[in-house]
DNA sequence: AATATCATATACTCACGGGTATATTGATTG
DNA sequence: CAATCAATATACCCGTGAGTATATGATATT
């Protein structure tokens, strides 16, 4: 980043009030993301605010300078997440060809989704350490994706690209296959994010048994 | 259970030693099964021990006289559904056929079992809320089932009855679809857990797109 | 220059919940 | 019948960690 050392003439050391928002919003996101891997690492009960202010040298009453509370952080991270899938969401759709080739795109950016840090936040973490309205936006949130999802399947079972079966059972089972690897996966293995959700959409399209 | 009231002469209070150990054994296990369903309801952390209790209608102490401490009590439902699966991969290892007959066999109790109390705790449950030593035992064991799992596959890769691709992704994708299962299946709802594993192997097995 | 605002730290409070010390009752054994 | 042991309860302790009150120095505003 170093914000200001670029382009400008004299790198100045006083800041219009833009960039001191910009600042703000840089600070409020370091937050969440040192946030969201102590999460991911040690889930959300075991990580204490005050380790991960410690993980980005600052005192824990800053992090309530930025962000109100703990469960207001974890909130925030989802909701990047979130964001995330319902820009895969809106990509997907636009894909030409069969409902298939839809599905198809959107399993692979869902994957990939999954094996990354916000992504993968959505998806470890349960409602369970949340407010009742935020476990219902929560909610709402996944259901929402869920029908998406679904919605990709009753496309393609109607134009034929898709072999007729409950609709719900496989979504439920392609979701659960592509959402594992948020449990498994370390950004450094030896095979790519990438590589690993073209693979796994590859065999849920083919079936393990050989084609004859 | 009113276990003296059958088969014996006289209902006799009085009970033998081998008794009183069934008893003891019984309580404990009503325990672990109270303690469990709310592991997977509410969580292993937002479980208070004195709720555990309470659905029983005794006191905590009472779970420390039959327990040693919370994460034994975890640890103890655990073990139980482990066992379960490493009974499960000792039945399908029996399974005449090819390899892919003994998979399906496989991965249709290891459906079930994810949607059974002890199984579900075990898929749910991260290492985060254990001791070294517990958190070690655990991932051991659930690293054996994994090796199973692939065992099965790279079986029924070299007799052809399985399509040939990386057999470690293979395996997280079928365990991943079919472990998704403790977190959303309810045992109050309309399909039973074996129509659901069911049909999640079929659609593994034969994959979404359409045999030609 | 005076004042308001922002970013940050130190040092605190306080609820919660795991775990324990101890008393009580009733059955078991010598 | 005394002594012991098992099962259970009540009442407590105490560490932990979320969240806060408050101080301070720097920057911005008038």
């Amino acid at each position: 980043m170093t914000a200001a050392s670029a382009s400008e003439t004299v790198p100045s050391p006083f800041r219009t009030r833009e960039q001191r928002a910009e600042e703000r919003e840089a600070k409020r996101l370091a937050v969440l993301i040192a946030a969201v891997r102590m999460f991911n690492q040690r889930g959300f009960h075991a990580t204490l605010l005050e380790d991960v202010a410690a993980s980005l040298g600052i005192s824990k009453p800053t992090i309530y300078h930025y962000l109100g509370n703990k469960e207001q952080v974890l909130l925030e991270c989802i909701a990047l997440g979130i964001e995330q899938f319902q820009q895969a969401i809106a990509e997907a759709q636009a894909v030409p060809g069969s409902g298939l080739d839809r599905l198809r795109h959107f399993l692979r950016s869902y994957a990939c989704i999954n094996m990354d840090d916000f992504g993968r936040c959505v998806i470890r973490t349960g409602a369970e350490p949340m407010s009742a309205e935020g476990a219902r936006i929560f909610r709402d949130n996944k259901r929402g994706i869920d029908s998406a999802l679904r919605a990709f399947i009753e496309e393609g079972m109607a134009d034929g690209s898709i072999a007729p079966s409950d609709p719900k059972i496989l979504g439920f089972t392609l979701a659960g296959a592509l959402n594992w690897p948020a449990r498994w996966h370390s950004p450094d293995g030896d095979i790519g994010a990438d590589e690993i959700a073209r693979q796994m959409v590859d065999i849920l399209t083919a079936g393990l048994a050989p084609r004859a």
